[in-house]
DNA sequence: CATCGCAACTGTATCGTTACAGATTTGAAG
DNA sequence: CTTCAAATCTGTAACGATACAGTTGCGATG
């Protein structure tokens, strides 16, 4: 056999499915050279990239992902890390559907690494670090010093928060203005004859705690209102707990007359707890809350809501952790979505 | 060089990860062996298997994911294949917890795969047949002849419904027991004194429309109650769309007094849409709805809600998948889980 | 003391892809 | 008529794992 052609391809592929060596077959060429034609190479001729293309086109050659991922490392997965835990009010949802928007136009696919403890939130990082189980990672629940930053920065390995840190590490993020969320929402209890506010928190280890409490405190001074104590309470406690709790601070002397709630969740228990306490929501107090689905503005219209967009917030932390793959400048891949009061459901037909 | 030695790998491989080399390396023996040992073959001596498997714990030693599905085809993924457009009221949240949950005892990752118009339901069960990018896939909104039922029964690839079909086909399925719950459902509010119902019903492309159908009537007629129609309106439909034609619904001579809510979002339209018709849920009207949620029990505790826990369906179809890929035969991987009525939120502090 | 069977182990080829180091052709320069 | 460089193309090896077809050593059998 001719030397030239010794490593032609003589036969295709047992599987139906084409490869390489399939579209190698069909031009007369060699492996090598469909391979470097279909990553438009300099060293391959315009013509026969141009004839590969159609060829591997018309087959619908799609290359096999095991075989780039063993030998380049490349693994085209973006990992989305969840704590089981958090998953209280279904946050995930629209987060995975905003993910998925976006990496539909791309080769990576989403695998969803779960954690159970809270103390084990290292344990998925090091298993991607350690397995190379993907090209990057998105995490949520970020603290002001966040181990699994550190870490993902240390071994250089892309990823975005949903959440910001105070650790001096610039990277990709997207988070929502708890800060002027707050603020605003002060402003508007004011703006409706409130002064004596609470605020039902994120807990404390979260790095949006001290944002949320910054921006509340700030339109305290600003509004000139005042905060009343509910520290023992946060959004990550049960409804019921939260229920019970508010219903004991309603009833107290202390009782507050405006509420500033951090989750939409958090804010049904704050409701059903006045109610117990036998006050009413938009007389006896008022109370905006932050709110990531419609259902507060459907059944109790009276709560003033800011939307958070978690769709959209899914979208641009997949667009960031590519971002950061490709080498892009962390700083440019940040990015902070602005609350705004939702206007209330339309109430005429045919809306 | 010892023929009997010669392929004893020389060196470790470069990156930091232990692979099969590094094992026969450490312990003198060959990969194959190695290999072997670490699947509990019969040829390899007792001994060689117990020190093999102390090496392996002892380094780490997780096996490549590429290398093993490169040479067996086998990927360690379950493919969750999703709707973007069903996701309005957030199933897929405590869906993919459940499935997570299950997976993570298991070497299987779950990969999250969208598709967005509706026709487009094969394409991305082609794409995982094509590419051969799972081991097993979970599917939702089955209908009664549904084409990706019969494309994966024919290419043999195991999977699980969730929602049952009509084919003849006998497969794997994890449903809620939609007959039951609103046959039960009409016995509640016949029960209430309630006897002039109306239905908030599925697609009827979808197969659960004709169980809830089906119950709704056994209901009519075994406890004596007459449907208003509301054919117009099902549970796809957008919240402001139930709505409207509710209120319309509620104004007219023909006004129902009981309500059957197939789903928890549409219960809150059919509630804004109740009370914009000046009417008073648990005084003109009752309702009972299928809730995945708490929201509605806490919001509107006058709504008798049958609880469709998502979570535990989740869990049921990644144990199901699992096994049709294990090669246990479909009959014994089905399942329907019960409706029951829950009880009210608890009213007592320290509840 | 050959021969056989068995237990225990090993080498080779292969999955599909790509990095790397050639190989071949062509045309221009000397 | 060399010689050389540029333009194209190609073979080999390797990523990590496993199927398959051996090989080795050893005690039992005739």
């Amino acid at each position: 056999m001719d030397s030239k052609t010794k490593n032609r391809p003589q036969t295709l592929p047992d599987g139906g499915r084409p490869t390489l060596k399939t579209i190698a077959f069909m031009t007369g060429l060699g492996i090598t050279t469909v391979s470097r034609a279909l990553k438009d190479a300099p060293d391959i001729g315009a013509e026969t990239k141009e004839r590969v293309r159609l060829v591997a086109k018309q087959i619908g050659y799609q290359p096999n992902r095991a075989g780039v991922r063993l030998r380049t490392g490349k693994t085209n997965v973006i990992s989305l890390v969840l704590t089981l835990e958090e998953e209280i009010m279904g946050i995930t949802s629209p987060m995975v559907v905003g993910i998925t928007e976006i990496l539909g136009g791309t080769p990576y696919h989403l695998v969803v690494t779960p954690y159970s403890a809270v103390k084990d939130a290292l344990a998925p990082i090091r298993y991607i670090l350690d397995t190379g189980a993907a090209d990057g990672v998105i995490i949520s629940r970020t603290e002001p010093h966040d181990a699994r930053v550190a870490l993902l920065t240390e071994r250089g390995l892309p990823f975005v928060t949903h959440g910001r840190t105070e650790m001096g590490i610039v990277h990709p993020y997207h988070d929502f203005d708890n800060e002027r969320f707050a603020y605003e929402a002060v402003r508007k209890l004011v703006a409706r004859g409130r002064r004596r506010l609470v605020l039902l928190e994120p807990p404390p280890h979260l790095t949006f705690y001290s944002h949320m409490r910054a921006g509340f405190e700030r339109g305290l001074r600003d509004f000139q209102a005042d905060a009343i104590g509910f520290h023992q309470t946060n959004i990550d406690h049960s409804l019921v707990e939260i229920r019970d709790a508010f219903e004991v601070l309603m009833r107290s002397e202390d009782a507050p007359d405006g509420i500033v709630s951090g989750s939409g969740s958090g804010a049904i228990a704050l409701i059903a707890g006045l109610e117990m306490a036998k006050k009413k929501l938009g007389e006896d107090c008022d109370m905006v809350s932050k709110s990531p689905s419609d259902f507060l503005r459907w059944l109790r219209p009276e709560v003033m809501t800011m939307y958070e967009d978690i769709r959209v917030a899914g979208r641009e932390l997949a667009k960031a952790v590519i971002g950061h793959i490709d080498g892009q400048p962390p700083e440019t891949l940040q990015s902070l979505s602005q609350p705004e009061f939702q206007p209330p459901i339309t109430r005429g037909l045919r809306a």
